[in-house]
DNA sequence: CCATTATATGCGCTTATTGACATGTAATAT
DNA sequence: ATATTACATGTCAATAAGCGCATATAATGG
């Protein structure tokens, strides 16, 4: 792992969100509950999460249809080392999306996810606006 | 100074060589040695120190043509972490830069770069086909 | 003032990145 | 099997980033 590529996926704010809620909660995290918590599209978490599983920054574990990412601090030496520098600088970093994390985390069933991107339609996490670029058209009709 | 200007403009090869003869020279360096260290043309150099200097890592000295380039580790905390780590994993990185700029350096006269473009010129640092990427029309008639 | 030299920058072009929309895939439940 | 749901991806348009070339700027020396 070169600092090149890791430092190219970590110059996107989607993505250094996306790792910010991996430092600040030590959680597995299933992509519903990041786009929950992010309020950004769910194909776009898919995407950035890609990026970020191709660098080997990312591990994944299936449960049923939910799939969990979990960010691997020890995938090198130097993202070990990297990720600590992050965490230390990260304190309050990007609050609302730990905030809007912890709140969907807290909805979890014996530590497992079960709402899927249902408490987003019906309690309305998004504004109207951010609602309108949700990913797929069956959030429209 | 945040992580995601820092990894973006850390996230170019250029830039990352640049930064990288910083970190394992700890030296201030004039642009005609960068040039000649990393058989880049000159406008290039300059443009990525712009923008390592726009993001506060890089400060500069002037002594009448010649303008001196200095990291500067303790922007912020942050820089200052990302710094150490980086140093510390950029052993034997980028070696042949480091081989040319010590070779480079070892040219200056009490200290100070006196030597310019005209060793690239008369020398050949560069091969001929690099010769045909560097900067300005003087250079071809 | 004029030429020279070290460094910076305006401009056009190409390529990479990203977001939006739609659709595809895989697992589950009925 | 079919419908549903969580997640992934193909495609296109918009934007940004980088390179190459030429030229501009600033300091020096004659």
């Amino acid at each position: 792992m070169d600092f090149l590529r890791l430092f190219r996926a970590l110059g996107d704010e989607t993505r250094l969100r996306l790792v910010n809620l991996f430092v600040q909660s030590k959680e597995a995290i299933c992509v519903c509950e990041m786009t929950d918590a992010m309020l950004v599209p769910q194909y776009q978490i898919s995407r950035h999460l890609t990026v970020l599983k191709n660098i080997g920054l990312m591990t994944t574990e299936r449960f049923g249809t939910w799939i969990y990412y979990s960010l691997d601090r020890n995938a090198s030496p130097c993202t070990a080392d990297l990720m600590a520098v992050i965490e230390k600088h990260f304190k309050q970093k990007y609050g609302e999306d730990i905030k809007r994390l912890n709140d969907r985390l807290a909805k979890r069933e014996a530590g497992r996810c079960v709402l899927g991107y249902a408490l987003i339609e019906k309690e309305g996490s998004l504004s109207k606006q951010e609602k309108g670029k949700r990913n797929s058209s069956k959030f429209h009709g």
